[in-house]
RNA sequence: GGAGAAGUACCCAAGUGGCUGAAGGGGCGCCCCUGCUAAGGGUGUAGGUCGUGUGAGCGGCGCGAGGGUUCAAAUCCCUCCUUCUCCGCCA
């Protein structure tokens, strides 16, 4: 959510800022409108309300003295009436205005590469060598599905497509990725584990971006209007919704693992296959609660703790600075990192670190005072995945494939897996 | 799921319609006494947000949330949320 007061004093800059997104702000002309309109039925009512609050002393006094307060007590009901009506038409333009603000996205960062849609995303740098095969290389869901670990065939029965069961070493090496990038962050990186609620209500939706435009990505509990998270993003993010935190407390650093849950409406027939694209996946996530003046040193640092998971494993990757265009509706600034996948002899998405500024911590109130008695400001708030668990499955599987339809277990990860070197159907 | 109780400012807590536009403590700030990790006395302070004004300021809202009754609601009525206790069920 953007400062009203922000929209209000520079108008035109905001708009020229955010006409490079690919979003529609077609919206966003009528907030002049409305802005003065609300402003007007405020002075109006609260002239009314401080001339009731005078007269209600009067007529306390009068009662007291046993005086008759008859005529004044009538004058005072119209005066109620037109207060209850004009409460019932701010209400109205509250609530229109706070719906705008809501689905106007946020402000891109200056370093954030003008254009219009991935093409025009901005390398930043790459590492790890790319894998030259001397056979024919397959892909991980040949792989997965010869090695007995992934088994999309009976999730398709026990649930549905886009999902998948992990079986054997499939299920050992998801728990190992888990396991040893939680102890990474927590031992090296100075994060504190948290083990969120997979579901969350509607406000926590709302206070991280994923609502009210994004409502039709999200799988959601009806009975209780409770939403399966999209990420461990959002019930992280929201533990300090509506709070005040000292400035001794910044910055806060949380990694969460957790299962994410996303409808993937609009993406029908894109990555069917494979793990790349499932309804359910595990991922572990950093968020970050900082002071403004460093969230953007804290950018620099998400992305490097995510790209020390990759470096560890020995994953080929680049990191692409996004372009305005795409951005998200969230983001100030974004990184995406992209990990090596052979089957698609190309890089796919594995983690993607935003800077939100003050975005989400204005829509979920969440503050910070630099003094005991001064004013409280919105903190910022950052996170990025470190990692998605499943593409990195996936990406091992295809990076480590043997000629013999065997995988190499990368060094890092053997003291999750038993000690075992290698997984083979032999 | 059933039955009951409670939610007031950083914390505890008084308060059943108008001199409460929130008493009293604790804490916190300052001062005094004492003096070395004890205790005592005095005094001050109450959040947040919106509107308005160049500004000091003025005004609106605020007693879990949202409605309602009333000229007037922390106080009466309704709905919801959360916490606690007991019972039932249960990983």
């Amino acid at each position: 959510m953007l400062d009203a007061k922000l929209l209000r004093n520079d108008f035109a800059e905001v708009k020229r800022k955010l006409s490079h997104r690919n979003e529609d702000i077609s919206a966003l002309d009528r907030f002049g409108d409305l802005d003065q309109k609300r402003r007007d039925v405020i002075q109006e009512v609260e002239e009314l309300k401080s001339q009731r609050n005078k007269v209600s002393q009067e007529i306390s006094q009068m009662k007291r003295e046993k005086k008759d307060a008859s005529e004044i007590i009538e004058q005072m009901q119209k005066v109620s009436a037109r207060v209850k009506q004009l409460d019932e038409e701010l209400r109205l333009v509250d609530e229109e205005l706070h719906y705008l603000l809501l689905t106007i996205p946020n402000l891109p960062h200056e370093s954030a590469p003008i254009g219009a849609d991935e093409e025009e995303n901005e390398e930043v740098r790459k590492w790890g060598e790319i894998p030259k095969f001397e056979f024919e290389a397959q892909a991980h869901w040949d792989l997965g599905k010869d090695l007995g670990m992934l088994d999309f065939e009976r999730a398709a029965k026990v649930t549905g497509s886009r999902f998948v069961i992990y079986k054997g070493m499939g299920a050992r090496l998801e728990r190992a990725l888990i396991n040893f990038m939680m102890d990474l962050h927590e031992d090296e990186h100075g994060y504190t584990e948290i083990m969120p609620p997979y579901m969350v209500n509607r406000e926590s939706m709302t206070g991280t971006g994923q609502l009210p435009k994004f409502e039709e990505d999200a799988f959601k509990i009806r009975e209780e209007d409770y939403f399966l998270i999209p990420t461990a993003e959002v019930p992280v993010t929201n533990m300090h919704r509506d709070e005040i935190v000292s400035i001794e407390e910044l910055p806060m650093q949380y990694v969460a693992y957790s299962a994410c849950f996303r409808s993937e409406a609009g993406s029908a027939g894109r990555d069917t296959r494979g793990l790349i694209r499932q309804h359910q996946f595990n991922k572990v996530e950093l968020v970050h609660f900082v002071k403004p003046e460093d969230s953007y040193d804290h950018l620099e640092k998400i992305a490097s703790h995510a790209e020390k998971v990759l470096q560890l494993l020995n994953l080929p990757y680049r990191v692409l600075n996004m372009c305005t265009g795409d951005l998200g509706f969230t983001a100030a600034k974004k990184y995406d990192i992209e990990v090596w996948i052979p089957s698609n002899d190309a890089y796919r998405e594995i983690s993607s670190c935003s800077n939100f500024e003050s975005f989400q911590a204005r829509r979920a109130n969440i503050r910070f005072k630099r003094e005991k008695k001064g004013k409280a400001e919105f903190l910022h708030t950052l996170n990025g995945s470190g990692l998605a668990i499943g593409r990195t499955v996936a990406a091992i599987l295809e990076n480590y494939q043997q000629e013999d339809g065997s995988v190499i277990i990368p060094e890092v990860l053997r003291p999750y897996m038993g000690g075992k070197e290698k997984i083979s159907n032999l």
